[in-house]
DNA sequence: ATTGTGGCCTGCCCGC
DNA sequence: TGCGGGCAGGCCACAA
């Protein structure tokens, strides 16, 4: 499920979907349609369009019509949403699943059916475009914790996190005293770092999550910033957040990968949190 | 303004 | 087998 790495992914997978023209808008569910978008105005302002250009914004997917004459559409994944081009899912299913070896084990008709949110179910399916060229592309979203939006606000996100200077960290912290991981999640300090993503790079850059935002030397805020950076690639690389060094501990009982002290968990910035006593200072 | 909390919506998994 | 509770990778409105 969606942070920037498989945000990433589904950017890659809609680049196939350029040059093509919009045939239909199916937007059956206007709880997904955002900021006032009902279906009458997204298949008026969409139909007929060309696509011409994807984007990733931290984890928001923007993809551009018409040579900027069009509308931009703005594609949000929420915690459960998946993007699916021509009938086929992001590869970061197929590589999630064959790094499991329980899974690999297993059929593919077991698999199918435990993990359900990945079965071709089309009433999961909030959105979609067709095109005249053939084929389609939809947002598929059982909690529907995400949305589709036209033209979407990107100056209310902060620079994306893939590519985060220093300078960058330094003023996403600076001065707050609030958790730093909660500010790293703040997506208008710095776009696109999600639960898994700031367990995985504050373990690496070996800080505790709960230290006050603003406490950071300015050694500490470098180091940060090359693990932001040096992470997220990373997880992009090996096909999602889910394959971090720290995934297989992120359960009860698990001890740090690193050196084998028991993992905390808790709650920082509202969000469940693993970390190690020993090595995050 | 900043920070913390609750809620949104749905599905899955575990324990009884 | 069925059921209830807790959990989930995001984000937004709200209160202090």
């Amino acid at each position: 499920m969606p942070e920037l790495a498989e945000v990433e992914r589904y950017r890659q997978l809609a680049e196939t979907l350029i040059g093509r023209t919009v045939q239909s808008v199916v937007a059956r569910d206007a709880w997904f349609l955002k900021r006032g978008l009902t279906p009458r105005a997204a298949r008026t302002a969409l139909t007929g369009r060309r696509l011409d250009a994807v984007r990733r914004v931290g984890k928001l997917l923007v993809i551009e019509t018409d040579d900027g004459a069009g509308p931009n559409l703005g594609l949000r994944f929420g915690m459960s949403g998946r993007l699916v081009v021509d009938g086929r899912a992001s590869i970061d299913d197929l590589v999630y699943e064959a790094a499991s070896e329980s899974e690999r084990r297993r059929s593919r008709a077991e698999r199918e059916t435990s993990r359900a949110s990945n079965r071709p179910v089309t009433a999961w399916d909030r959105f979609a475009l067709r095109f005249e060229e053939g084929g389609d592309v939809r947002l598929r979203d059982p909690r529907r914790l995400g949305g589709v939006e036209l033209d979407p606000d990107e100056t209310a996100l902060g620079p994306d996190a893939l590519h985060a200077t220093t300078a960058d960290v330094r003023r996403a912290i600076e001065g707050s005293r609030a958790p730093l991981k909660a500010r790293l999640m703040d997506q208008r300090r710095v776009a696109g770092i999600g639960n898994l993503a700031a367990d995985e790079l504050l373990w690496r850059a070996g800080l505790d999550p709960a230290r006050p935002a603003r406490s950071l030397t300015p050694d500490e805020s470098r180091r940060l910033a090359h693990h932001i950076r040096r992470t997220l690639a990373d997880l992009i690389s090996r096909g999602g957040s889910h394959m971090g060094d720290l995934m297989p501990a992120r359960e009860a009982g698990a001890v740090c990968p690193k050196d084998g002290t028991p993992l905390v968990r808790r709650t920082v910035g509202g969000r469940t949190t693993f970390s190690c006593p020993t090595h995050q200072r």
